[in-house]
DNA sequence: CACAATCGTTCAGCCTGCTGAGTAATCATG
DNA sequence: CATGATTACTCAGCAGGCTGAACGATTGTG
């Protein structure tokens, strides 16, 4: 605690090489996410609302759908597809067969800006070019993803 | 459910193995990260405040310090202070060296739910329980972190 | 010493994530 | 057919990320 007290700076603790592994990962994603958001906010775009634009390339989607294959809480997309309206790049509609679907659909704008927005060599990039082995992490991550993933009906 | 002839759900875009690695990525992050705040909630806790609490192990620390540690932004770190402050947990106080400066500093009533809630085998086996090979994983991790985080000064 | 630049922090505002609570439509059951 | 449960979605509110802008304290310079 002198005056040049040069030790503000933990040793162990600023090092990203003494962190749990849980923390490692939350870091890792915010800093990929970020890159990619990047890229993405030329067209009013993230990470977020790029995947539901991807989603629905086949075709129109219950919003619940959407909300289930992105792995968050219908509430979440209610607002990613709101936003994704007001930006003209969707549309909803309640389905006639069972009126308490919304059924979100891309607009011609909204297939066009996913064009262009589409990079898949920079998204892969982004990862693989940091990473001594891709194949390896991407094992990993998808076993993460299906352990934790809360399975309807819970342990038989 | 019982003529569910219109495949609503989308064949290659709601499976995970499909996924570009950086999704799987933020998947997997959030995942992970949920099932450790389910665990901290005990003590009004979460990864992020948990992460202060145990930076100030060694002492009390600049809140500029403990944002670049954590890789956030000053503000973000100002609001999870001042969350840790109203919890009773950390305590803040001028630099008289630098009045520019406030140090966060730990109670004793932070420093004994720290203890309570650290439980680095639950953090761990929460990630190296679900994966073929933990090692391998914060391997790629650490790299990705160390490639994208932003160096001051640019490439020497 | 005055003044400008810089540093550390805070404030305002946005987006994504969560939980909890409510509403409307549909389904299941008597 | 009426009633209750389930399903799909929305609203309100909190917390953690971000950017941009402001503000006081410190430092550097003439």
């Amino acid at each position: 605690m002198a005056d040049d007290d040069d030790a503000q700076v933990p040793d162990r603790m600023g090092d990203p090489a003494h962190w749990a592994t849980g923390r490692l990962l939350s870091t890792a994603a915010r800093l990929v996410e970020h890159a990619w958001d990047a890229h993405l906010a030329t067209w009013g775009l993230n990470h977020a609302s790029f995947a539901v634009l991807w989603m629905l390339e086949r075709g129109p989607l219950p919003q619940r759908s959407l909300a289930t294959s992105a792995s968050v809480q219908d509430q979440t997309m209610s607002r990613i597809v709101e936003r994704l309206q007001r930006l003209g790049y969707v549309e909803r509609a309640r389905s006639t067969a069972d009126r308490r679907q919304v059924l979100v659909s891309i607009t011609a704008e909204g297939r066009r800006v996913r064009g262009l927005a589409q990079d898949e060599r920079l998204a892969e990039e982004l990862v693989t070019d940091a990473v001594p082995d891709p194949a390896a992490l991407r094992r990993d991550l998808l076993a993460l993803v299906r352990q934790l993933s809360p399975r309807r009906g819970g342990p038989a």
